[in-house]
DNA sequence: CCTGATTTTAATCATTTGATTAAAAATCTT
DNA sequence: AAGATTTTTAATCAAATGATTAAAATCAGG
């Protein structure tokens, strides 16, 4: 039986190995489009393995979409729920980290949408985190500034459908936009890295308006 | 062979139901998780008569697909074409317009966008129109508006990415909103109708800021 | 180095799935 | 209505694919 122990180096770790190529490839086509056989290929190891280790392909799946998930939340929650930071920082950290984070890993959101969609929304159940988000600190500063008269829209479901629109769209629609707009690689980087900035003024303007 | 000029009733016609059969199962699950057995219950026909009548799965997967982007970029077209109209109009029509079709036909994005990334961007190359989006009458009087020191930022691309990333995003991750913000199906399209006013206003607000 | 446990491999299964075929049924033409 | 054409059906094929098995190779402890 395989335990997480092994004393061989990582690079050689037989289970590593196949979670890294696991999550290249699922990420890369969704988990219906994707073979084990290429799994398999991608770490360089006889097929049997992947059952040997993880028991089936559903299996493998769910660990890396539930690890690709907390990943993020984790990463997320913690700005979300600082209790030190205004709710202008909160905003400009969340745009900064969260497009660094998509320019390193620009796959991530579709495959997450792709999955939750033709998975009816059931491994949504799998992250209890989900349930708490309108429960963050985040929320409550922008309730408190509605109260405060700061802002005009009341509703911060709108507010939060903003931030994640403005950040995450691009990237999920970027062979369309490097198309359309004739804008090779390294210049849709460019874009994203000029949204950091950006993103953080376009919300406080959209704030007092509405 | 089959030809379209058949003379039975529409909805007995079974080219259409197949069509339409397939349509409803594409958009729901893509193309790699469809089976052919879905489509021919979902039509309620004999299974061969899919590829009697298309040939193939992927043709008709493909006929679906470029008939569901080009509805869309038709009806995007008109608006985005029309010398008549001012850039603030326009961005009032695409907001309604566009979230309309949304509310009508939400699992529309996520398809396209989960297509067009599983099969690298190729399809694009099938839809000339693409290029010529950043030539429109749109993009020109965003371009004038910049020249008289109207708009902040100068690049339309952000512009559009803005747009298009306040309307599609709520409906691409509608079951994530849905599970976060305790709102149900009525709810949720009543939330996508208030921001048919506001997404314009935000916008007017953004494009001051920079 | 021997022995038992663990890991890896090659071969093979069983099922699923896209597609085809030949015959039957329905429809059209004259 | 007869004969030809088109459409539909049931049965079946072949390839792909997830998974298993039994044997071989490797490793760890004494």
């Amino acid at each position: 039986m395989a335990t997480s122990k092994s004393k061989q180096p990582v690079d050689t770790n037989t289970e590593e190995k196949i979670r890294k190529a696991a999550r290249v490839v699922f990420h890369k086509k969704g988990f219906a489009a994707t073979r084990t056989r290429d799994i398999a290929e991608e770490a360089n190891i006889n097929l049997a393995l992947l059952n040997y280790y993880f028991r089936s392909k559903e299996k493998l799946f769910e660990l890396i979409m539930l690890e690709t998930i907390a990943t993020f939340l984790q990463n997320m929650g913690t700005i979300f729920n600082d209790e030190n930071t205004t709710l202008a920082k909160k905003i400009e950290l969340v745009a900064e980290k969260y497009i660094d984070q998509l320019i390193a890993e620009p796959e991530m959101p579709i495959f997450v949408m792709s999955e939750v969609r033709s998975n009816g929304g059931k491994i949504l159940e799998k992250l209890p985190v989900v349930n708490s988000v309108m429960q963050s600190a985040f929320i409550k500063q922008y309730k408190q500034a509605v109260a405060n008269g700061e802002i005009a829209v009341a509703n911060p479901l709108h507010f939060v459908m903003n931030i994640m629109g403005l950040v995450v769209f691009p990237f999920v629609n970027s062979p369309l936009i490097k198309k359309a707009g004739k804008v090779s690689d390294a210049q849709f980087t460019q874009l994203m890295k000029e949204r950091k900035k950006l993103v953080p003024v376009w919300i406080q303007a959209m704030l007092k308006a509405g």
